[in-house]
DNA sequence: AATTATCTCTACTAAGATGATAGAGTATCA
DNA sequence: TGATACTCTATCATCTTAGTAGAGATAATT
């Protein structure tokens, strides 16, 4: 598995919209600005993630985009799967699965690639946009308020 | 991380090398045609994998490569390494520590990442050869002996 | 010593993926 | 009816991947 540049973008695009999942859509253009992504490019990617139902879009003046479900209901594997293709480190997942029961020959070798697989799998489908993106950014009304980040001990 | 048909290619000749390990240099053409590679796309391979110890050449008549150590000594993840690169799925190893101590604001995202390297890691680097290569070949004078394999059972 | 076998090394290449950019089109709001 | 913002198709430069080609170096055999 590999998560390309895309893919790194999308997240961030999504951990930001997760953060502003209270406000209403948020345009490209200050998604691109904040997380200092591409514009043009992230309009594709943007477009992916709603043909994939992570999110909606709002069309004309007053545009946008934000999430489609709540960010503890969006985990990263969907994000890169969508983006980035299966997650196993060779082939595709299915296609795994058929050598294994197909290649006798080298059925150890894709076994340990499918348990890689199932490893990465098994963290990516347990993480969501909530674990990831940060505190929520108060609304214009609660701006004043200080709100302690995580400590930074070291 | 992800695993090119280069890869592949690389591990498919080692563990044929691991079988035939009793054995003295086997040459390129008789890898390539048991193991059915391209033959001059093998040599390139082989050759990187001399150059990171894993395998030794004799050159000339009755020349060949074979393994530079026992099977059991030759972990998938040190091939995957020295063909494919950092088992990382983003950035490189080192690069993807920088990022987690100097970006604060993907933090926890490239924390992910590290946790799937991880997992990858501790797999391929707990996986040699050895555990994936099947039975050694029997010698010559060996070789009407049956030896039952791996049960099949379904 | 000549021949043959085999690894070594450099160069080249076709096809596809990656990371974008450009611009015309469509929907919505004020 | 503008102005705003998403939509969609096309295009493009660069890099990676998966090879192929061929001359050169080295060792065994005759």
């Amino acid at each position: 598995m590999r998560v390309s540049q895309k893919g790194l973008y999308a997240l961030q695009a999504l951990m930001m919209l997760a953060r502003r999942y209270r406000e209403g859509a948020i345009r490209i253009r200050d998604i691109a600005y904040e997380e200092n992504l591409p514009e043009k490019f992230l309009e594709l990617i943007l477009l992916e993630l709603k043909n994939a139902r992570m999110v909606e879009s709002v069309r004309g003046a007053k545009g946008g985009y934000h999430l489609k479900r709540p960010p503890n209901q969006i985990f990263l594997s969907e994000v890169i799967r969508t983006i980035d293709g299966p997650l196993a480190p060779f082939a595709d997942g299915a296609g795994l699965q058929e050598l294994i029961d197909s290649d006798k020959a080298h059925r150890r070798l894709y076994s340990v690639f499918m348990d890689v697989r199932n490893a990465a799998a098994h963290i990516l489908e347990n993480t969501s946009l909530a674990d990831i993106a940060g505190d929520v950014y108060p609304l214009e009304a609660n701006k004043k308020k200080h709100r302690p980040r995580q400590s930074t001990a070291h």
